[in-house]
DNA sequence: AACCTGTAAGTTGTATACAGGTATACCGGT
DNA sequence: ACCGGTATACCTGTATACAACTTACAGGTT
């Protein structure tokens, strides 16, 4: 398993480290109690310690490991953690939806529908990295457009991770066959319609809907 | 203005850096928009790049600054940060409570009260430093208490900000006597009775309630 | 047998060195 | 006066070096 290697262009090489640890996390090639060490890491990219201390706080920020005095334990993502990391997601885009609310959305509106066409084409073409970063993107663009610096902070601390286990499910998903991903892209309607409505109960709703049906399938695609 | 020298035991230079830097932003000293170079800051606190490159780091995941290609350009902490700063408190508040809700707090409960009285006894000795440091325990551990990593983890991202605002207002606060502190240490009941409740709805009320208010002080004693 | 101690290997935190890139200021040409 | 090119100083990213500390273990002591 590995990025589209678009994702890693232009990135530092302590970047490009914690993106390959990230994967190998997530994806359980690390395993959870597992301890890693700078130095051994080092050696094993063939690179010096700098970038991967770098690496090491960058995964620590995300909560993929913890570091103590005697090298990085492993935390690893879970299924509960999964399901814990869309708690928050929830939040986040409950909150950014509530901000949007009470504006004139058109162009946002617009602009989604955009990318769900875009998934259920790709999901046509059998092109799973695609369908994955235009699901990725509309969840992003929701969170970008409340302009809220901290909610965006947040975001950006999780964003990664997102990414990632986006891609892995979506993987795992398209093993179901074209019609269910075409039913996956039309259920950010649901999404679209909560937006439109300006209510704050029933964005609450609908998001809780949206990520509630999203935890049924990681159920099914992760371990 | 300084932290309390407790603050910074057995931290490490590049933490100690993060502390101190992260004071003279929120404090205002150091100003928006300025630019920050590894190289001058090392040399201001006559150290080597390394723990001023790890501060950078830290402070950027707290978004107090923003790294650049060239230097780290401040962000800084207005007003307006401070309250969407708070806006996030209540989110993580209120859905580490609505967590709480369905079990049993008598623990819980006794202990947040305990805390609420160290308040007040610090009100009494005029000790602005242990209030604040009681204040920020109270949530802090209501936070803890939910036990779901991930809203942990966001918590510890603006844990430091959290602190040092609420030491920073708190000082202000104190000019304004001690029957005030009083009041602010009896505010928090307001969220025990939200525990208490165990409803959804009236947590979510309560703890807007606390943060509406927290917002009406911020605007007093900051800027 | 239990415990204490000294040593050796490994680890992090910090300092320093080097390479490649970027902005700035200055200088010559038009 | 203005524009373009170059030299220069500075900045970040990475590599390497060193010191202090932690851990594990072996061997001697009680």
């Amino acid at each position: 398993m590995q990025y589209p290697s678009a994702w890693l262009q232009g990135a530092s090489l302590g970047e490009s480290i914690a993106g390959r640890l990230r994967l190998q996390i997530i994806g359980g090639e690390i395993e959870p109690g597992e301890i890693l060490s700078e130095n051994r890491i080092a050696e094993g990219f063939g690179a010096s310690r700098s970038p991967v201390r770098e690496a090491f706080r960058t995964l620590a920020g995300e909560g993929l490991i913890r570091l103590e005095r005697m090298g990085a334990v492993v935390v690893g993502l879970e299924l509960d953690a999964v399901k814990e990391l869309y708690d928050v997601r929830y939040l986040i885009e409950s909150f950014a939806q509530q901000r949007l609310a009470s504006r004139d959305n058109a162009a946002l509106i617009a602009r989604l529908e955009q990318q769900i066409d875009g998934m259920k084409l790709a999901a046509r073409y059998g092109d799973c990295v695609e369908f994955a970063h235009q699901d990725f993107s509309f969840h992003e663009r929701i969170v970008e457009e409340a302009q809220h610096t901290r909610i965006r902070h947040l975001w950006t601390s999780i964003r990664s991770i997102v990414m990632t286990v986006i891609l892995l499910t979506t993987e795992k998903e398209f093993e179901r066959g074209e019609s269910r991903m075409i039913e996956v892209a039309e259920k950010h309607r649901m999404v679209i319609e909560g937006l439109k409505s300006g209510s704050e109960e029933k964005i609450r709703e609908v998001v809780r809907a949206y990520f509630d049906d999203s935890d049924a399938t990681l159920g099914r695609s992760l371990y």
